[in-house]
DNA sequence: CGAACCCTTGATACGCTTCAACAAGAGTGG
DNA sequence: CCACTCTTGTTGAAGCGTATCAAGGGTTCG
């Protein structure tokens, strides 16, 4: 029943019944957005002063495709999908940001619209900034601006990555280099990783069809190079793996 | 003989030689740069006291992918071509940016290396404001920085969309894509465009061969869209395009 | 004129998708 | 409790899309 809430839609009521989270909001949460060096009492203030929080379940749209796009989005914790949803149904998933992370720190500064719609996967809790509050708060707090400016440069990198493997590395290669990355970020040590979503919805990130993945999976394993149980992975050999993934 | 200038990686000299034009550097360059509202003379002044000018000969390279960013680094005019220089001889083209355009806004601000290699395609004029310098401006001018977040704004929503072309749409639909978006820029009227550079450097653009390139101007040729004469390309039906271009 | 490009065209090969079938778990209701 | 359905991942066979390889023609330039 709550796997997709049609108020998701509405946010002004519960923002503004959250608003008194904003104040609670950690300066951990804030710092793992920002980046950078750690921030001030002041910066702090400034940001829990327009910042607004929105719990969302699972399924629900945070914002569509073709809607204008007057605030930065982050995801505080849970997971959101970027990608498209079409009338025929599935939602087809392009990218997934786990908080703390920003989710679309662009749009707004263009006046334009997302130009992708953003779908919870896991139930999340959102904070949106409308950005010319943010405007106005750079005039007082103009170090904040370099942070932001690192941010989007962090989001370009990752970008220009992703197209760089869709042009010239084939599915194997991208599988690799896609576990590797994770590899990089697991909890449980450099060579066991949790797959932390569908495999399908892992397929569609990778521009792959599950049947592909299933099979590259298996081809992997065969190599020696991997060792699957579920949805935990034990990369055997990581060198190899990245000799694997290199273009 | 100039096609390949070993000097071109040393910018010092040149840079130097050049700084007395950076004052001659008209408005509308910068205003093409920065986007947003009419720029004003204190921060032009402040933009052309940063500035640092440099001119390169087809086939230099700007910057490599493991140079370490300390500039951000805008194209004037003429065309560069960002991609990777591979030992492997020929330089495997992803992007090319003409003047005037952003070259690379994201690495310097994250203190990381260029991802990309960048080459001259076309002699070229290139623009660098070192990082450090832009942060003291922008502590003076923070309306600046509305201008360089909206201008990576847009990068971001460009990379989205390249990402999003290559997960979904097959060569033909990439092409047509791709003829349409240069309409949108077309001098030459909407349904006129000049293939402004070799047809391999599209095709490698696109993430296929040139091969496939031809075979697929052909397959639009037969379908009556389009009339190809060497280098301009007229398109016939633009709606049909776009319809074609749609995934 | 040959040499070095570039683009084109055809034949073939390969990677990946599509389609179809099946097994395993989770939720549901009789 | 079992039958039923729904969803997920796996596997195999066939087919499409694009790359690769090889050859030929058109330019430009020394």
């Amino acid at each position: 029943m709550d796997s997709l809430n049609p108020h998701a839609l509405l946010p002004q009521r519960s923002a503004i019944a959250e608003a008194a989270n904003v104040q609670a909001l950690g300066a951990e949460s804030w710092q793992a957005l920002m980046r950078g060096p750690a921030l001030g009492d002041a910066e702090l203030k400034a940001l829990n002063r327009i910042a607004w929080l929105r719990s969302l379940p699972a399924g629900a749209m945070v914002f569509s495709r073709d809607q204008q796009a007057s605030k930065l989005v982050a995801v505080l914790c849970g997971a959101v999908g970027l990608g498209q949803l079409r009338h025929d149904q599935p939602f087809h998933l392009e990218r997934t940001v786990r908080g703390p992370a920003w989710l679309d720190l662009a749009s707004a500064w263009i006046g334009g619209c997302h130009v992708q719609d953003a779908r919870v996967l896991t139930p999340a809790q959102l904070l949106e900034l409308d950005v010319d509050a943010v405007r106005e708060m750079l005039a007082r707090q103009p170090a904040m601006a370099e942070r932001l400016l690192a941010c989007m440069a962090l989001n370009v990198h990752s970008l220009t990555g992703v197209t760089h493997d869709l042009m010239h590395k084939d599915a194997e290669k991208r599988l690799a280099a896609w576990l590797l990355q994770l590899s990089r970020r697991s909890a449980e040590g450099p060579d066991v990783v949790a797959l932390g979503e569908r495999k399908r919805d892992i397929a569609a990130q990778l521009a792959i069809t599950p049947e592909t993945l299933s099979r590259m999976m298996r081809q992997l394993k065969l190599k020696g190079l991997i060792e699957v149980q579920g949805y935990s992975v034990r990369l055997l050999d990581l060198a190899a793996l990245a000799t694997l993934a290199a273009d």
